[in-house]
RNA sequence: GGACCUGUGGUGCAGUUUGGAGUGCACGCCGGCCUGUCAAGCCGGAGGACGCGGGUUCAAAUCCCGUCAGGUCCGCCA
């Protein structure tokens, strides 16, 4: 993008717009002291100025010893900024410097302003060496001026310059919501803001706008949007940032699960476009919950891979003389295996790990390794010919291949599968970093048993829609209810959930209880919806992707802070600010707060 | 709440396994030399209670315990 110049009295031309058609131009230039080779007798200096950021923005400059401005820029140290009069010249065919777009020219310096000097810095702006995150975040306006900082940080304007531009051409009413609300006990841990004016009571700051843009639907809003910020207080990852991200909140009033479908998917398709180089293709595909834990082992499958996850309970449980699977079906457990590509001639060490990831899963994970003469492996003493074979062409293994498998509980199954095919498709390159795979996950349950109670909790979202409504919730089987509630997946990372949202009172009443929660519970804790489904809301479905996540997959950064201008770290510090801080007594007793020494 | 990894001049690292003098590398910093470099070069120099505290030992950067900081993961994140 062409940002206009500011023609003043710091700079008439920027540093890398010189060219040969300039030479005899006298210029002014601003910017910051890149990198000095000085000669004695002659100084050159590396000229950046903001758009060098993308290695454009230099020129060299030189400075001779009959000129004042010699003897200030070379007592200058690196990052100090200045302003340079100076005429510009052509270099001799030997000197021309290839790798600058400026290196045909440079501009003889006659006069320079010291506009501000730096200090020693503390890492190396010039250069991409390696510096410790800390220091980086210290010191982030050093770490921006390296260059890749800013550069997504412009991919994060662009990405919501976008998503502004698509939903709002497509109907969606861009609505900003409170961000000092009411605390609401469901959910993640809140921020509390205590109340000057009313002693003993607080704010929350919102976890998401769930409450709001519900409300916003009952308002007649029919389609609504905001890049949203979210807050809260729970403990971080490398995609997860702590206390404050921000999601494409999105809801649609008289709609169903598939307009929310064909929404993202155009938004998402027009994002992919227009914000990377990367290829995606609509409709995304769809996978039930529980097909995406059996063929994957996660509800977050990388589909840019195969390498499915088989199941051959029903081929050989019961039926060998293996214990651990003869015994398979009587303890209604699966027998589930997965290939490794030409890892049959990895070391024991590698199977025996596999093996104790497994027993830690409390599974027993085995496996076969498979040579053009046979097998080896802890599975191959006590098959038959058969049997090993009814195992490779499950997962589809050939001589070279390995199969790992492993027996238990499904669930545990599954994770311990999953986790082992995202491994071997990281290690072995199967994921091609240039596609961006989407997929829905559809279907999930709508409660989860407690294994602690022995009861049922939301396994998502309370306040989503049960598929069969009322009937299904009151059939007496809370287990198999499905929920309106989809997953959006990309390459292996979540970047969001939805729902269609459960608009009925009665409907609401009737989850709650089999969640153990009487009426009373639902007024109490979310009043405001509570009292607006009385006044005819309409039937809405949303969704809010994850806007940093989807940076991150653009980007491809494997951290949150890289797409981040001033991150918390890990421990949700500010080590620039240094959030969080002590405040004064003074303000503590005005808010009504007394601090209590930790125990 | 838990597990693991890391912590050595300003920066990035090696040294820790097998205890033996703060030893080393690259960059930066200070001084000197240097008129065509482009991450300039050459010479010289400064800069360290090896995160902190305790323990073992004749002797600890190195082994043990605790603690702090940074990171990764589990729990958690409706």
């Amino acid at each position: 993008m062409e940002i206009p110049l500011a023609v003043n009295r710091y700079r008439d031309v920027r540093c890398g717009d010189l060219r040969p058609g300039d030479v005899g131009r006298s210029v002014r230039l601003a910017g910051w002291v890149a990198a000095k080779r000085d000669h004695g007798g002659l100084l050159f200096v590396d000229l950046r100025d903001p758009a060098g950021v993308d290695a454009g923005g230099r020129v060299q400059l030189v400075a001779h010893p009959d000129v004042r401005a010699f003897a200030v820029l070379s007592g200058l140290r690196l990052e100090s900024a200045v302003s340079v009069g100076g005429r510009v010249v052509a270099r001799t065919p030997e000197t021309v410097n290839p790798k600058l777009a400026t290196g045909a020219v440079e501009v003889v310096v006659e006069a320079v302003e010291v506009l501000s000097s730096a200090d020693v810095l503390p890492f190396p702006v010039e250069h991409d060496t390696d510096v410790g995150e800390e220091a980086r975040l210290r010191y982030r306006y050093l770490d921006m001026r390296r260059g890749p900082l800013v550069e997504r940080l412009a991919a994060r304007a662009r990405l919501a310059a976008v998503v502004r531009d698509h939903l709002s051409a497509r109907g969606f009413l861009e609505v900003q919501t409170p961000v000092l609300t009411a605390s609401s006990p469901e959910g993640a841990r809140d921020f509390l803001v205590p109340s000057r004016l009313y002693p003993g009571e607080f704010y929350a700051l919102p976890q998401a706008p769930q409450q709001f843009k519900q409300l916003l639907m009952v308002g007649g809003v029919e389609r609504y949007f905001q890049i949203a910020p979210c807050f809260r207080d729970e403990a971080s990852r490398a995609d997860r940032s702590p206390g404050e991200f921000y999601q494409i909140d999105l809801e649609m009033a008289f709609a169903t699960q598939e307009d929310v479908f064909s929404e993202v998917e155009r938004l998402m398709e027009r994002i992919v476009v227009d914000c990377s180089t990367k290829t995606a293709s609509a409709p995304f595909p769809r996978l039930g919950f529980e097909e995406s834990i059996d063929r994957f082992g996660t509800d977050k499958p990388d589909l840019r891979f195969g390498l499915e996850i088989a199941d051959v309970t029903a081929a050989l449980g019961g039926t060998t003389e293996l214990p651990m699977f003869a015994g398979a079906p009587a303890s209604r457990h699966v027998i589930r295996v997965l290939r490794a590509p030409e890892a049959a001639a990895r070391p024991r060490r590698w199977f025996d790990d596999f093996a104790d990831a497994a027993r830690d899963a409390g599974v027993t994970g085995a496996w076969l390794q498979l040579d053009a003469g046979g097998s080896r492996g802890s599975l191959a003493r006590k098959l038959t010919g058969p049997e090993t074979a009814v195992l490779g062409d499950a997962c589809g293994a050939a001589a070279g291949d390995a199969v790992l498998c492993a027996v238990g509980p499904r669930e545990r199954v599954a994770a311990v599968l999953g986790e082992q095919r995202r491994t071997l498709g990281r290690e072995l390159g199967l994921a091609d970093p240039a596609t961006l795979s989407f997929c829905w996950v559809v279907d999930f349950p709508m409660f989860e048993r407690n294994e602690e109670t022995g009861g049922w909790d939301f396994s998502h979202n309370p306040f989503s829609m049960p598929q069969g409504g009322l009937d299904a919730l009151l059939a007496g089987d809370p287990g198999s209810v499905l929920a309106y509630q989809y997953d959006l997946v990309c390459n292996g990372v979540e970047l969001s959930s939805g729902a269609v949202r459960n608009h009925l009172p009665e409907v609401m009443e009737a989850a709650f209880a089999i969640a153990g929660y009487g009426p009373e519970r639902i007024r109490r804790s979310f009043p405001a919806l509570w009292n607006a489904f009385h006044y005819g809301p309409p039937p809405h479905a949303g969704i809010a992707p994850g806007f940093d996540r989807i940076l991150m997959l653009l980007e491809d950064q494997a951290n949150l802070r890289e797409v981040i201008a001033f991150p918390l770290n890990q421990g949700a510090r500010d080590l620039l600010m240094g959030a969080p801080s002590a405040v004064s007594d003074t303000q503590l007793a005005e808010l009504h707060l007394r601090v209590v020494p930790a125990t």
